[in-house]
DNA sequence: AGCCAGGACGGAA
DNA sequence: TTCCGTCATGGC
């Protein structure tokens, strides 16, 4: 058992923001989450954040995994006073961390959730790694699914995704796979480039554009000036910025911005 | 019943 | 380069 006092921390926001789908609710702000290859257990009460995990694993896994040495108090002064929206967006989320997730899971994840609800990408998400991620156990007897490896789905043929319900995604997911399986795109190569060579990369993957590539970037990869652009963003951008998002003052984390924004229009 | 959800793809124009 | 129809599924 671990305990930190966080500040710009807030599990319920994080597990609630769409970029990882991997968080299950326990109990009033609990989550169990696997990520890493691991289960944890974690809850919040005020600023007090319990991981059940020995505090060796929770500096070598959970510190980066939250991107906790990062000075999000740093990122949220950067906005503007006269900025009433993204002041808006920071009072609602001001507890968002961007993740560092693994590579293949949310390229997966983001494939899958092209015109489709964070509830139900959370249910392609469960049900891909319960019918083929690796069962795993942790010290304390916990039973939980890793997500599956590229090699695992592209052994699998269409059929076998069927009872996933991941519509026309499923034929994009197949194909990404053996992309990867087979080194065609090179994930380890893809973890040593810059944010734009990165995007490219990624784009020659099946089923990922500029705004699941973007994700990509920002959630696995840790390219913080990355800056997807959904429906949401969209119609924001155009209601709230219609002569362009200041990105110039957010040079190098405008991503982080993003990811308020995104939030704040999933709960405002 | 129709619209929307963290879009991408292939083919026209 | 931009534009357009199409692609599954489920919740509202």
């Amino acid at each position: 058992m671990t305990e930190r006092i966080l500040e710009d921390f807030d599990l319920d926001q994080i597990a609630r923001s769409g970029q990882c789908f991997r968080f299950r609710p326990l109990g009033e702000r609990q989550y169990a989450l696997v990520a890493g290859g691991r289960y944890v257990e974690i809850a919040q009460q005020g600023s007090c954040v319990r991981f059940a995990c020995p505090e060796d694993e929770f500096e070598t896994v959970w510190r980066l995994y939250f991107d906790l040495d990062a000075d999000y108090g740093r990122y949220k002064g950067a906005v503007a006073k006269r900025d009433k929206y993204l002041q808006s967006a920071i009072e609602a989320g001001g507890g968002l961390r961007i993740l560092r997730q693994e590579l293949w899971e949310v390229i997966v994840c983001f494939i899958i959730s092209q015109q489709n609800n964070i509830a139900r990408i959370t249910k392609c998400v469960e049900n891909l790694c319960s019918l083929f991620g690796e069962t795993c156990y942790n010290s304390s007897g916990q039973v939980y699914n890793a997500f599956p490896s590229a090699a695992r789905l592209a052994a699998c043929t269409p059929d076998d995704l069927t009872p996933i319900r991941l519509g026309y995604r499923a034929k994009y997911i197949l194909s990404a796979a053996r992309q990867v399986a087979a080194g065609e795109v090179d994930l380890a190569a893809v973890r040593q480039m810059d944010h734009t060579h990165a995007q490219a990369e990624l784009m020659r993957l099946s089923g990922v554009g500029v705004k699941v590539a973007e994700c990509i970037c920002l959630f696995a990869l840790h390219h913080i000036d990355a800056f997807p652009i959904d429906t949401h963003i969209r119609r924001m951008l155009d209601e709230h910025y219609p002569k362009g998002f200041p990105l110039r003052r957010y040079k190098g984390f405008a991503g982080v911005m993003q990811q308020y924004a995104f939030y704040y229009e999933l709960v405002k």
